[in-house]
DNA sequence: GCTATAATTTAGGCATACCTAAACATTTGC
DNA sequence: GCAAATGTTTAGGTATGCCTAAATTATAGC
């Protein structure tokens, strides 16, 4: 059945649709079409021709959800663009927040045989730099929590970021909390939204709502990666 | 003028238009459809939209022709084609004859910034696995002549070679006939257009037609590469 | 010079993937 | 229960890039 090659645009479908059916599933198409910035009227018309050649089911006024084979897609194009992600920033050294955007578009030119090869030639990560993990690889157990969630004073090390636009992350990266930094918490105290932490012997000021992009394990080397 | 991005079918077109341009120009469109496999109307149809945006320039019956932007242009998708090449090839180990199918992919997806990392990483080379110069890159001086063109019993080395078909190119690596490796000519006598030549110690038969695309040269470490 | 071959152009189509505008249906909050 | 918000569908368009069939035009061989 379906087996059809993908098109990158249906790539993108099932990638923002394994992404989004974290949160909550099935995935409003709403939800779906502002995180792809394409109309309501293209992203419906396109989950239908998807549901039409097996790669989601969707029901109107439910949402979308992937089937067998479309999570399996998902999965390689998700794995494909970390591995690119892991090869431009941790061996090209390619700025930490721009990879994602390149990534974005390597991630569609790759085949099994290039797929297979990078993973050899990076040692199978299970991570990608942003901290997330590679589908296929072990899954991390997850002992982690919001940057939020620490009592103050106490340290952690950054293992996930749950955002990948540029500016956050640049924000970050030139903060040093990137994943396996090590952080403090100092207040949390939120009257104003702001939360104070100590990385790389610098206090480091942001907004809550950035922090809890943030994970951190308490349990340093031990569940983290 | 023309600063619209180029897409990755004028891409193609483009580094057709190059290659094609080496042997005889202005391109004919006939030669042209047939490289690309496209039908000769979908080409000329083509070919005048890029004429319409600077690209080329094309008078009917006659050819394409690059323009200086458009030369520009195929020179950078065909430095990104071969920087692809080199790192699948050379770092990554994906089979040498495979690597030029997975290039033509990736080559389309492909920034500057990844672009000059890429270059860096593989510190700036100046041929790509099949002894092509990268645009950009020194020049060969060329001092290269056909394997055909040895004497019996001469010895030289492999530069380049002139075919990337993957059956052309496994046939070689089989026999060891890759650029850099040294070769001797057995005999080229061609009443039944068979060259045997010498390669890594053991002997290789092949059609003088394939001979002449193995391009090798006398003079050892000096001008090659 | 004329004809066969090759190249070009015109015409009409198809598939993909996006868009807006407008009408209609369904949920959900109050 | 009803209105506002959200979601869906229909209708009609756009752009890209490919196709075949048929008609036309130019080039080159003899």
């Amino acid at each position: 059945m379906s087996s059809k090659r993908t098109t990158p645009a249906e790539e993108e479908y099932l990638e923002a649709i394994y992404r989004l059916s974290q949160k909550a599933t099935p995935v409003s198409l709403g939800d779906l079409a502002q995180w792809l910035e394409i109309s309501p009227v293209s992203t419906n018309e396109m989950v239908r021709r998807m549901a039409d050649v097996g790669l989601v089911t969707y029901q109107p006024y439910v949402g979308a959800e992937l089937t067998v084979d479309g999570r399996e897609r998902a999965e390689t194009i998700l794995r494909r663009h970390r591995l690119w992600e892991c090869l431009l920033s941790d061996v090209m050294g390619v700025p930490w927040h721009l990879v994602h955007a390149e990534a974005c578009r390597l991630e569609h030119a790759t085949s099994d045989l290039v797929e297979s090869h990078l993973a050899a030639f990076l040692e199978d990560p299970n991570t990608c730099p942003h901290g997330h993990p590679l589908p296929g690889a072990l899954e991390r157990p997850s002992h982690a929590l919001p940057l939020t969630d620490l009592d103050p004073g106490q340290s952690a090390t950054v293992v996930t970021v749950l955002d990948e636009e540029e500016g956050f992350l640049y924000a970050l990266d030139q903060a040093g909390l990137r994943p396996g930094a090590e952080v403090t918490l100092l207040s949390a105290q939120g009257s104003l939204g702001i939360v104070t932490v100590r990385s790389m012997d610098r206090p480091v000021a942001m907004s809550q709502e950035m922090a809890r992009k943030v994970l951190v394990s308490r349990c340093q080397g031990k569940g983290a990666q």
